[in-house]
DNA sequence: GTACTACGAAGCGTATACAATAGCGCGCAG
DNA sequence: CTGCGCGCTATTGTATACGCTTCGTAGTAC
């Protein structure tokens, strides 16, 4: 779940039910911006919106209320994270990660999870592990139900959660960035059974925290993230010039 | 009449294209707004638009010939990466990094381009390591001659290279953007002689690198970047509300 | 003399209108 | 029947217009 909400807040903020009115709630229109953004980054990462779908901003427009103004900051803030693509005169759409975007997220998260890992077991305490366990549990049991969704973001939340509890907004953030376009490269490359962190690897991965064992967990966590990458099927680009005359071989 | 604003004196208008309209051979416009967006990025890293200075939406409108859609686009684009801050309802302003704020980037540095040191090792090559010497001695160069712009920009776009030769975008584009407000910091927190990586480091850390021992190049990076860090004057916030009866108390 | 209020100007936020462009189908010619 | 070219439509890109918020200033009352 992504986690910014740097303006003024102090409102009951109960947008979350993605079901954004389109008559004017004569409110912040800021704050209404707000919800559109998380509407759609919601969708995308739960894979409710699909790698390459077309994002229209008519027709965003006129389901969320507001004109196309409005909806082009949203769309451009969404660009901005890699969520969606802006193609010049051909509008946005859902980002397709290329292979090797994929591979590169997964190396920044790498690099980036790991170190925090490793600062995060000198000053975690024990509320902050019970909320984490609390989050993987949640993570298992959505796994168990079916609940794609739901698993998939609550996968994200703990790799966010765990990033905030260093207290770096900034890598938080990054760190934010990248479990979302995890997402979306799941969405790609996963198979329909595999939806990244299922095994106990987040319980695991606790445990070492709690132990104290940053090299361990720092290291356990690089491999957590090598075994997601590694189960995705980068059967690789369909990119530029499919070979044609192999791929039809069959109608000769 | 607003005090401190001389009315628009500046109204030489030497926008001369005039109309945007049709005999716009310049291409595409998109690239237009991308050279907005790097000459005020530049401004900026370069300190020649300081921390606080308001940016009128109007006024960027007219000098760069097109109108406020377009300033804004790139002004939140500006905003994204963090070295323009917008307030609403109160328009746009370049970022006074808050003393944590300060900390964070440079943590997150020491994290990201010590671990990208540390893979570089394995994959540089003597013409990139060339390349990285022209730029460090550029750098010094300009530090001699007092070149102050000069100088902070050479000194990011070391940083920068050597990011970008570990080949991942993604990656880079983090370390460009803390790069970028890293110069921001010190704008604000640094002293005038004192302009960041001055001192020789750069050419031992490319000896290091070259000689390819990456664990003595990777700490030397986080030393590096706690002696910037360390360098700082943070004097710590005039913040909000500060306590006049207890400054002014000798005139009570 | 101080503080509070009301008015005014300046600048941002949003919507709408218009221009340009890319995609697509149709028609015409070979 | 096929291949090419042209015009149309759908959608984005940009500018402009208008309303609203915010800040500054002045005036008045206490």
């Amino acid at each position: 779940m992504t986690s910014h909400r740097p303006p003024s807040e102090p409102r009951s903020t109960d947008y979350a039910s993605t079901r954004v009115g389109r008559n004017k709630v004569s409110g912040k229109g800021a704050q209404h911006q707000d919800a559109i953004y998380r509407a759609i980054s919601d969708a995308v990462i739960e894979h409710r919106l699909k790698p390459g779908a077309r994002l229209r901003e008519d027709a965003l427009a006129e389901v969320f209320g507001i004109s196309r103004t409005g909806i082009r900051k949203v769309l451009q803030r969404l660009a901005m994270e890699q969520l969606v693509t802006l193609t010049p005169g051909k509008g946005a759409s859902v980002t397709r990660p290329s292979a090797e975007e994929a591979h590169e997220v997964f190396e920044a998260r790498r690099l980036v999870e790991g170190g925090l890992l490793a600062k995060l077991t000198r000053r975690v305490n024990a509320d902050e592990l019970q909320e984490l366990r609390a989050l993987a549990d949640q993570e298992q049991q959505a796994l168990h139900e079916r609940e794609q969704s739901d698993a998939i973001k609550l996968s994200a939340a703990f790799h966010n959660r765990l990033a905030a509890l260093v207290g770096n907004q900034t890598l938080t953030r990054f760190v934010d960035q990248l479990c979302s376009r995890s997402s979306l490269i799941l969405a790609m490359y996963g198979h329909a059974g595999n939806l990244g962190c299922e095994c106990g690897d987040h319980s695991q991965l606790i445990d070492l925290l709690q132990a104290g064992k940053s090299d361990q967990a720092a290291e356990f966590m690089g491999r957590h993230l090598d075994s997601i990458e590694a189960s995705l099927s980068i059967d690789d680009a369909p990119e530029e010039a499919p070979d044609l005359r192999n791929i039809f071989s069959a109608y000769q």
